[in-house]
RNA sequence: GUUUCCGUAGCUCAGAUGGAUAGAGCGACCGCCUCCUAAGCGGUAGGUCGGGUGUUCGAGUCACCUCGGGAACGCCA
């Protein structure tokens, strides 16, 4: 179904060609003057010079043009040559009708659907998440899913970091402590046992004891290193802690994101390709691309239009070891293989923006990705505390995913309990959905690449733009649905939409309207953001309308069927919205 | 130092391919619950869009310069 901008730009393109004119003058914007009009359109001073003539002349004339248009209500030519529009009622009825008749909202589906595999989440395993993590997962699951709506094949991978150094601490930390294990003991050559020898909890003080002893003691770190290294070369006593590493933190992982409604298609990580990196590297040799440079394997990037320096792509360590780009390569070529996706997207902090450029040139150069896949990094900003630092709790420390979504539950939780009367369970309930749509919309709402501030307060009041008051709208929209059926014993989906009687009525409907356009500039975009300005200026629009018009009171049964009917229409749009960036709305709040 | 991103109301942020009078939210002030959820709605105050020059009929938006801030820049991830 074509974008309603488009439906009424074609109709101003015609008339610009009756009147003699390029057609393509004929595009039409949103108003930025809602007090003259609803949409309007510049060409006519576009064109000015191209035909040497006065751009109100044109104006005018195109505006002649348009006189006995089925579209809109009123043309006018206005100085210099601004071409205002409204629409007639009845159009903005028709199309809202064929909105709700068609899948999603008459969303047009890609001709060619794009395979894209998004890397986002990209947590290390043995390490409580931290707010660290929030921003990639919230924004990487909204990309996800808006892309998924509008009609691509996309895979979401979390890439745990699974295979470094880390793993060789845990390894050690454990044998200092429990030497008498079985996983140690070389000669061993049963099964080893299917517990692990430790709880989620005790890993996660294991990890950072050991990283702090590393750090002060050089020989600790030595050994650590040593395990790591036995570990990568498949010692077998190494290899089964690791996956009951794995397994613990993995299933710790689920739990979390389930927590935040992230979920990912594919739980890969370093540790997958591990396998592929000799053979990887040997081609990179062979095909001229790789060389030595100070002692490390390098492959050099840098092309002639750089107005930069980029340094080359290192490939293996001076001391023969893999590191951070050995690892992405290699998932590079394994994705390759096994999915040939179209396109192949990276949500980091934006600090890796060099690194990854490197990543991708050196990708293309050594031909693990052609021509025709894309490769894009999307950098996300800091999230930074109300001081504009990086966020950090009170004591200074890094704050843990867990206790920071605990305390804004717990505040929302007080809030909803505070003058209602609740059960607890439900305010238990309601308390977790409202939480999670003040933390993400909070993200969100702003753009991905900027840093933004993270401010618990500001979430937690939920007044104005914010989660919150979306879903506020949204279980406005049900209460009064919910009584409309329970009064007249109506089936509000059979409810016909009717021309807009009012002006907060028509805008509602022209707000609604403009969904198409949006979700296909936020896919196209990779921009959440666009959703919720959208969806805040759809919860404005209904407001107003609902202030001034006393829906379930009113008599004349045409009537309030067709607001009904728009109401269903409204809810059903929010709700795909707030879907697509990642959270719910509950039925009362 | 080089490169790069950012600078819009007291604070947090939007600003579509360059268009008319630069918009929201919070905070401040003033109104609105006998009425579908006041987590709401309406209104007032608050701006030389960091500064300058240029391109253009027209610049918050494009170019150049300048000031201020952040970030990245070969063996970390």
């Amino acid at each position: 179904m074509k974008k309603f901008l488009d439906l009424i730009s074609e109709e101003i393109k015609q008339a610009f060609e009756a009147a003699g004119y390029d057609a393509e003058l004929g595009k039409v914007t949103l108003s930025n003057r809602p007090d003259l009009c609803e949409y309007q359109c510049n060409g006519a001073m576009a064109g000015a010079k191209l035909y040497r003539k006065a751009p109100i002349k044109i104006a005018g004339e195109v505006a002649e043009k348009c006189l006995d248009s089925g579209i809109f209500s009123s043309v006018e030519a206005v100085p210099p040559g601004f071409l205002n529009l409204k629409v007639k009622e009845s159009v903005a009825a028709e199309y809202l009708t064929q909105m709700r008749k068609e899948e999603k909202f008459g969303l047009e589906m890609p001709e060619s659907p794009k395979k894209i595999i998004i890397d986002y989440g990209g947590p290390n395993v043995a390490k409580p998440l931290h707010v660290g993590h929030l921003r990639s997962a919230i924004i990487g699951e909204s990309i996800k899913r808006i892309a998924r709506y509008a009609g691509h094949d996309i895979i979401g991978d979390i890439h745990l970091g699974d295979w470094g150094l880390q793993m060789g601490l845990i390894i050690t930390e454990l044998k200092e402590r429990r030497p008498e294990l079985v996983y140690f003991d070389g000669a061993y050559e049963g099964e080893y046992p299917k517990e692990p020898p430790f709880t989620i909890s005790e890993l996660e003080e294991i990890y950072p004891t050991a990283s702090g002893k590393s750090k002060e003691d050089p020989a600790y770190k030595e050994r650590a290193m040593d395990a790591t290294f036995k570990l990568q070369s498949g010692v077998r006593g190494y290899r089964a802690l690791w996956h009951h590493i794995m397994d613990v933190s993995v299933e710790d992982l689920k739990k979390n994101y389930e927590n935040l409604s992230v979920d990912f298609d594919l739980w890969k990580g370093e540790s997958d390709v591990h396998d592929m990196i000799p053979a990887m590297v040997e081609d990179m040799k062979a095909g001229g691309h790789a060389h030595l440079s100070d002692g490390a394997l390098v492959v050099d990037v840098k092309e002639e239009t750089d107005t930069k320096e980029i340094p080359p792509c290192m490939i293996l360590k001076s001391d023969g070891a893999a590191l951070y780009n050995t690892t992405d390569l290699a998932t590079i070529l394994d994705r390759m293989r096994r999915y040939q996706p179209d396109k192949l997207i990276y949500l980091t902090d934006k600090r890796q923006e060099l690194y990854f450029e490197q990543v991708f040139r050196c990708a293309r150069k050594t031909g693990l990705v052609g021509p025709e896949t894309e490769l894009l990094h999307i950098g996300f900003g800091t999230m930074n505390g109300k001081d504009g630092k990086p966020f950090k709790t009170r004591e200074g420390g890094v704050m843990r995913l867990e206790t920071l979504i605990a305390e804004i539950n717990e505040e929302m939780y007080r809030k909803i309990t505070d003058n209602r009367e609740i059960s607890s369970q439900e305010a238990r309930e309601t308390a977790k959905t409202v939480a999670l749509s003040a933390i993400k919309y909070g993200d969100l709402s702003n753009q991905a690449s900027k840093d933004y501030i993270f401010d618990i307060d500001k979430f937690t009041s939920f007044e104005g733009d914010t989660g919150p008051y979306i879903l506020y709208t949204i279980v406005r929209i049900k209460s009064i649905l919910a009584k409309y059926r329970q009064q007249s014993g109506r089936n509000a989906d059979a409810c016909a939409l009717r021309e807009a009687g009012s002006g907060s009525e028509k805008s509602l409907m022209l707000e609604i309207a403009k969904f198409n356009a949006m979700m296909e500039g936020a896919c196209e975009e990779s921009a959440p953001h666009k959703v919720c300005a959208y969806i805040y200026d759809l919860a404005n629009a209904f407001n107003r309308f609902y202030h001034e018009t006393k829906i379930l009171t009113e008599e004349n049964e045409e009537k309030k069927s067709g607001w009904i009917a728009l109401l269903v229409l409204a809810r059903d749009v929010l709700e795909v919205c707030i879907s697509v960036l990642g959270f719910s709305a509950p039925e009362r709040m």
